[in-house]
DNA sequence: CCCACTTTGTGCCCGCTTTCACAAGAGCGT
DNA sequence: ACGCTCTTGTGAAAGCGGGCACAAAGTGGG
């Protein structure tokens, strides 16, 4: 108890500390949705598949909600951890790139019901233009610039090929989008003010084999899930 | 008694180091086919996105294979980060839960040109087993114990629900597979010897918009999947 | 042979994370 | 009020990982 104010100048909630959020929160709606009220640091760390000392910890950087003896009440902690990942509001998304991924991701129901809103599909190869995908019309990417500004566009996913990634990223950069999400194998250049968070399917499976082969016998592998996000 | 493991770990090359070894093959390919024959840590650092220490330490740990006033060779080099990731043999994948994403995994040239063979699509639909997707026949997931037998099976992606990917997981080790790459938002359970990734779409959504929220300061973009780590 | 130049491999330091361990707080039964 | 039990919040320590900076090693020209 050094802080008296609810919300000081915090420079930030440290990076791993916000990766893991997400976590928590849905574990969280999962015990909301069951009618859970309370639930211990030691639960829910269970369930996060994350040390209890670390979630708490964690949790400690958004302030003070828990109760001693009693634990964190769900629905108090899931609006907390939603508005400090943004989550109350809503953020329009463009998916570049309708492809075997990208109508993938259109298709996935997950995303809207977070607060996030596909707002647009864009994509280069006229055939495909003006499809219905997961009930909206593909429009194409002469158009993204009218896309972003009329739909208020603020994250970009980029599913195209690789040689297309680059240039569709600066493209997005140039009217205001300021996070995007890679899928392409490509490392892409940006300027520091843009958040660029690349998921690359083939260095998870590349990574696979190596962490779990190299010894013999059993080795100490991983239970919970990695991420490290860096 | 408050003393467990003193770690005993050792022997392996940092998790970190493996997690950035795929994007320096990559681009060590790229730099093959377009026939050049050595690279300096500097060069191929900028093409990889890293700080070129990081990138001379990461090569490091698998053994001293550049000389100095010249920089690496790029086949030697291929072949030296190939046989550290365990790609030098093919590996079998099968990939359980054939809808939105499970298609567009299979779909996907880009796994077998690395080493990965998608030897089995798994459903539990009666509806769509028969269907033939990317070239081969959806089979049912009762048959999954024979299939993980019949084509050596190594690797299983779990494209599956949320709710079945634990029973799923479950059956995978249980006919011995060892790594398991999981899209569906749930923390699996495992043993020790197992490994499990994790890739969860909307949590990377989730962390965009949080991080660029922040200070000016050191937000500089680039990450791994997450992973963090991950 | 020597010197100037290039580039690797690594010692060292610093900051971020994780984990431990425990005091302080909160509820409950008596 | 008191003691017991449960759980949080957090110092402190340990462990990684990143990056600077430099000596060592190799190249090429004269
Ligand atoms: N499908 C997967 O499971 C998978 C896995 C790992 C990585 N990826 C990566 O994701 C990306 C997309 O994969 P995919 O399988 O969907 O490929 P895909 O070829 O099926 O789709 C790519 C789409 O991008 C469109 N496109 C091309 N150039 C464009 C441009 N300049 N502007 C807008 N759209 C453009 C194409 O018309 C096509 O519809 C690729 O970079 C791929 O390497 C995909
Ligand atoms: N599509 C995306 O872009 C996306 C994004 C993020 C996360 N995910 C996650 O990936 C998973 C799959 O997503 P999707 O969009 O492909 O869903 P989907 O509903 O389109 O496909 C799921 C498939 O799994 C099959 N299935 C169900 N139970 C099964 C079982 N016990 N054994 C074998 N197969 C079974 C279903 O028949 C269906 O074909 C989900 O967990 C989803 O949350 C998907």
């Amino acid at each position: 108890m050094t802080r008296r104010t609810p919300r000081p100048r915090e420079r930030g909630i440290p990076e791993a500390t916000v990766a893991r959020l997400p976590v928590y929160l849905r574990a969280l709606q999962a015990l909301d949705d069951q009618g859970t009220p309370t639930v211990s640091s030691e639960d829910l760390a269970s369930i996060a598949g994350v040390n209890s000392a670390k979630l708490r910890k964690d949790l400690s950087h958004l302030g003070s909600y828990g109760t001693r003896g009693v634990g964190y009440d769900v629905e108090y902690l899931i609006y907390q951890i939603s508005r400090e990942l943004g989550l109350t509001q809503d953020w329009s998304v463009a998916i570049i790139g309708i492809g075997n991924l990208g109508r993938a991701l259109a298709n996935y129901g997950g995303f809207g019901s977070r607060g996030f809103r596909i707002a647009a599909l864009l994509d280069a190869d006229s055939s495909i233009v003006g499809d219905k995908v997961a009930g909206l019309s593909v429009r194409h990417i002469d158009a993204l610039e009218d896309v972003v500004e009329g739909e208020d566009v603020s994250i970009g996913v980029i599913a195209t090929p690789a040689a297309a990634a680059q240039s569709v990223c600066d493209r997005l950069i140039g009217c205001g989008v300021t996070s995007v999400l890679n899928f392409a194998p490509v490392v892409l250049n940006v300027p520091p003010s843009v958040d660029v968070r690349k998921v690359d399917l083939s260095i998870e499976l590349q990574i696979l084999p190596s962490t779990n082969n190299e010894s013999p016998t059993g080795t100490a592998g991983r239970s919970g899930s990695g991420s490290p996000g860096a």
